[in-house]
DNA sequence: ACCTGAACACCGTTCAAGT
DNA sequence: ACCTGAACACCGTTCAAGT
């Protein structure tokens, strides 16, 4: 978002870290993940592809940064008035939005727990939980569980949008998978056969926070009895 | 498992779709996902990089059998017997265990919903629900919330084991995260700062389970106050 | 029908050579 | 110190040619 003022700059063109990780994360959002090539992001910067190696490690190191740059941004302004519980799943949506804009982000997501991005969600997290009134010995599984549902489905829902980039696809998609669940054999998938209709019409987003949901009203149970009522 | 006999087989060395899959399983689970090349595989199976084609669509085709082949093997038997949280536990950790032990198994479980290891924890995970009793309306909440869970989390899970093959490596690497958030900034990260000890001894496993857990207390939640005691 | 293996069109990464 | 771009060691996939 803020743009840094480069001292050795020259016409505004300088190659820096942050104009190649910038230059990356538009080519991962224009034209996807497999679009990123050395050779392409060169091209895009006016270089050869070796000079991008004096500034990143390699390409690991190149998705990484570019995953930072996104959910940093996405989790830079926390609304420090609402309830917790509210707090809680405000983050969960944003992290939910940010990969469901930036599918690319997903598999990146996992590689480092102690990368920005992983330590800001767990600090949101956490902090409203021990606001919430979770007492310490349920403290440390409760946070684990949130932050790994909310990272599991959105790693999850990051990938199948990067199968079907068109809405009209995944409308299709949906329903295609809803007729074949229907002509599954009865005995032996009848639930499967019963909530095909339910999958034709849910929403991943409205579906992955009713999960939070339950995981709070589980945290609740966790909570309650040891506190008094006042 | 099972020997399919082969019409046409000579010597017991006839290609077969199912003897590709079971040699890109055995290259996968000793030398990694990278290790699997139409190369390797080809030179495994004493024959030309272009006669796996005949059999196989392409790398996701392969990568997609051999997921199903693990994943169903280790659904393969279910405890009808058993209570029908105590069932869910146990989908939870087949799933869990398998995906420990064939970490390449992580990225292939999400790109098709309609695939068959998909269809078998939903089945499985579904009939539970009803079995405890969980109203129509809340059913496909609950029953997405744990599917999402569990792959969620063992996908996770997988990648980390990606990285650190060795039980030693592990441990060392644990605490090297712990280290680091001890000495992260207190004030942007009390809390991260504060669990960093707990970090250090958790079992991955229990922790999956304790998330389990805590869905189905939210689960039972949704389910009590239908229910008249009786 | 099925197999062979050279060939094609790519990759990430390196490195001598430049400024 | 930083950039260039050819070169290296790979990939997945195709396809004419074989049996």
């Amino acid at each position: 978002m803020a743009r840094r003022t480069q001292r050795s700059e020259r016409r505004g063109h300088a190659l820096t870290r942050a104009r190649i990780v910038q230059a990356a994360v538009e080519i991962l959002d224009s034209d996807g993940e497999d679009a990123l090539t050395f050779r392409a992001l060169a091209a895009r910067l006016a270089t050869g592809s070796g000079a991008i190696y004096w500034h990143v490690a390699d390409k690991s190191d190149l998705l990484a940064a570019a995953t930072n740059e996104i959910i940093v941004g996405a989790l830079a302004e926390p609304d420090h008035r609402s309830e917790p519980s509210q707090a809680i799943r405000a983050i969960a949506i944003a992290v939910f939005d940010a990969i469901d804009a930036h599918p690319w982000i997903g598999a990146q997501l996992f590689r480092d727990p102690a990368q920005p991005a992983s330590l800001r969600i767990s600090e949101g997290i956490g902090r409203r939980l021990q606001a919430l009134g979770v007492p310490e010995p349920a403290l440390f599984d409760c946070w684990s569980a949130l932050v790994n549902y909310i990272l599991g489905v959105a790693v999850q829902n990051a990938a199948n949008a990067r199968l079907l980039p068109r809405e009209t696809e995944r409308t299709a998609f949906l329903a295609g998978i809803a007729d074949r669940w229907t002509q599954l054999d009865p005995a032996k998938y009848t639930f499967v056969r019963q909530v095909a209709g339910r999958l034709r019409d849910h929403d991943d987003r409205e579906q992955f926070l009713a999960g939070i949901d339950l995981i709070l009203a589980g945290i609740a149970t966790a909570t309650r009895p040891s506190e008094a009522p006042h």
